[in-house]
Formats: structure tokens, sequence, C-alpha cells
DNA sequence: TTGCTCCTCACGTCACGTGAGGTGGC
DNA sequence: TTGCTCCTCACGTCACGTGAGGTGGC
């Protein structure tokens, strides 16, 4: 009996809204590796697995590749675990904090720009 | 000498913020093509070509892919140049309304999913 | 002639999608 | 045994990026 409150693959991605194929990219290069895997080689994700996708998903919309990703979790881990708080993973984290302000006013304009075109479709439609 | 107040891939790269390649590529496809060429093979492009493109760079933050952008730009000329203002091209342009919105609210929710990530990043470093 | 801008291949990249063929476990 | 879920290759796709090698035009 492997970990009580592990849960396979396919319930992560119902739980995430992220495919199968994702799930196991982010394994393959190292994003997101299940905590565990079955005797019969299914990967076994935690709670703990899906909050850090979580954080993935939330940081996508920013444009983050999936290296910058693993490095912000990363940093975030070390913060946790290092002595004296990590102080090199804490001024990353900073950095991408700034970083991440500067994305999203991007993302912000880029919807201020969808609007823009649903208005000019819409103008066209009523013309 | 070619059409005057035409201007060459450079100066269009710069006044839409995309890149060379890029609109090299919307050429190839045949998503943008270019209204002219010099002599010597120039691309040569006219306001037109730029509000064109700027209409590509106003539907690019909702997702939609080159080819479903091209179909759209071909129903606008349609509901211009048809006769009867282009029925089936104007049927066409009203379900493109009703996705950009389903796809505008999908980008407001990642807008809000982005300032999660943010907050939680700024609690991570005030900790 | 120099220098900047442009040209066409053509291979590379990123983040997966999509079968093909096979196996685990209730 | 059936059926659903999972597995690993491995090639394909989309929207470009990135040189390589060459030319246009003021």
């Amino acid at each position: 009996m492997p970990g009580a409150g592990m849960m396979q693959i396919g319930e992560l991605a119902e739980r995430t809204e992220l495919s199968l194929r994702t799930l196991r990219h982010y394994d393959e290069i190292g994003l997101l590796e299940p905590t565990g895997r079955s005797e019969g080689g299914f990967r076994l994700y935690t709670e703990g697995d899906y909050e850090r996708l979580m954080l993935i998903r939330r940081m996508k919309p920013l444009g983050y590749s999936l290296e910058q990703m693993r490095d912000l979790l990363r940093a975030m881990d070390a913060t946790l675990t290092e002595s004296y708080s990590g102080a090199e993973a804490m001024q990353l984290l900073a950095e991408f904090l700034t970083d991440a302000e500067q994305r999203r006013a991007k993302l912000e304009k880029q919807l201020a720009a969808a609007d823009e075109f649903i208005g000019l479709l819409g103008d066209r439609i009523r013309s």
C-alpha cells in the first residue's frame, strides 16, 4: 500500500485542469516530479504536488518559461529549508516579484487590446 | 518609384512592435501579405497593412491561431466587398464575437490568477 | 565603396498534441 | 476476463528564433 492520500495522474489532471501530457511533460523536464510511483510504475502525487501545480498555473498567464518556473519553485523551497532563510533565494524571489509586476502590467494592456478588438468586431457587425 | 507612402518591413516592425521574422512568417502563411514588392524584392507595406496588423495584435491575447485570424480578416473583407453585405461572412463574424467574449472572460480570470501569484510571492518575501 | 536594410533557405526551440503498442489493478 | 487507467517511445505541430550566405539602394 503506497502512501495514503496519494492520487494518480488522472485525478490530478482533472483537479488542475491540465492535460495528462502536460503533467508528464512537467515530470520529464523536472518541473514537477511526482512524489512517488506505485509498484507498477504509476505516478503518485500528493496535495503538496497539487499546490505546486496550482502555483505553476498561476504563473502561466505571465508568460514565464517552464525553466523560470522551476527556478522560482526551487527558490521558494530554499527560503523554507536553507539556513538564514536562504538569503540568496530570497534575493531571487524579490527579482521575480519586480518582474512579475511588469508582466502583470503587460497582461492588463493585452486585456485592454482584447476589449478594443471586441469593440471593433461589434461595430463591424452592427453596420 | 514604387507607390508613395509605402514602408519597408523594418519600419512596420517598429511601429507594430512585431519582429521581422514574425512579419515574414505572416507573409509566408498568407496571414498578411505585403501590398507590394520593390524592384529588388523588398516587401512594401501600406497603412492598410499596418491597420490589419494592429487588428492581429489585438487578437493575440485572446489566443487565436494564425489560421483563425486569417479567417476573420477574410470575413471582414467580405462584409465590405461582397454583395448583400456578405451574409455568410457576417454570420462568421457574429460567431467570432461570441467566442471572443468567452475568451475575454478567460483572460480576465488569468489576470486574477496572476494577481494571486503576485500576492503569494509578496507574502513569501515578507515572512 | 561603405553601411545599413533587406532577401531566402533551413535547422532549432518551446510546450506540448497525438497516436502506437503495451501493461497495472480493482 | 473485462474495462478503465496508466506507461513509454517517438514523431508532429504551432509560432516563431536564429544563424548562414547573399543582395538592394541611398
